[in-house]
DNA sequence: ACCCAGGGTCATA
DNA sequence: TATGACCATGGG
């Protein structure tokens, strides 16, 4: 893959590096948003572990999450930090899944509704919000993370600190609104910012570098 | 011992 | 609007 960059010429290069992700590992939408909190400022393993802890003891189904008590599931959450707030959000969001009708019900909600709907529950911001569109619901949004912010300005396609929902304008305007591509790009965007220090802690080595502003002498990481 | 991780909320200016 | 403090554990 060579030529002149844009963003779809970043996510063949990023596809023909890593190869499909396949995400999101979850066998339903709930246990999506489930994992979509846990996972929150720390790493899928921890958060993965949670969630295997809660499948085991029955509590990943909304009906029995949106029955028990926040403090039940301490012990259970401490694996993957702010286990108090997790918790908690983890119970409401099992009583807004009744609430709503369940996956049925959530499916009659326009992408306009569902995300509304999505940020007015404690714990779920942005980017949980659009993680949880994309992933548990097949709406089709480009996940904005610290990691896409970091790599879109790297190679020049983007300003530093442009705001979000800009960022995220731009790039689903320069792609398609196919849900499988921002499906994709969004977690080859992960891997690549998992992938570079142990592999490829350098420019010369990365898969981008023939679009990498960055000088490849001065020691800078990858993108 | 130190730093970071697939964030979000709240108080303050 | 935009920072800063805080939440907390696990792994490098």
């Amino acid at each position: 893959m060579s030529g002149r960059i844009s963003f779809a010429a970043v996510y063949e290069t990023l596809l023909a590096e890593y190869g499909p992700q396949g995400w999101w590992p979850a066998d339903s939408p709930f246990e999506v948003m489930v994992g979509a909190v846990l996972i929150q400022r720390t790493q899928w393993p921890n958060a993965a572990r949670v969630v295997d802890a809660l499948r085991d003891v029955g509590l990943l189904t909304p009906d029995a999450l949106a029955v028990v008590k926040p403090e039940a599931l301490h012990d259970l959450v401490r694996g993957a930090g702010f286990y108090r707030q997790k918790s908690s959000r983890l119970t409401d969001i099992a009583k807004w899944f009744l609430r709503q009708g369940g996956q049925r019900g959530i499916a009659w909600l326009s992408d306009g509704a569902l995300r509304d709907a999505l940020l007015g529950l404690n714990g779920i911001g942005e980017e949980t919000a659009d993680a949880i569109m994309l992933y548990a619901f097949k709406r089709p949004r480009f996940v904005v993370d610290a990691y896409a912010r970091r790599l879109f300005s790297r190679l020049g396609l983007l300003e530093e600190k442009m705001p979000r929902a800009t960022l995220q304008h731009t790039v689903e305007c320069a792609l398609s609104d196919e849900v499988d591509l921002l499906n994709e790009y969004h977690a080859l965007i992960v891997a690549h910012a998992k992938a570079r220090c142990r592999a490829r802690p350098r420019c010369r080595q990365c898969c981008l570098s023939q679009w990498c502003e960055f000088d490849l002498d001065d020691g800078a990481d990858s993108d």
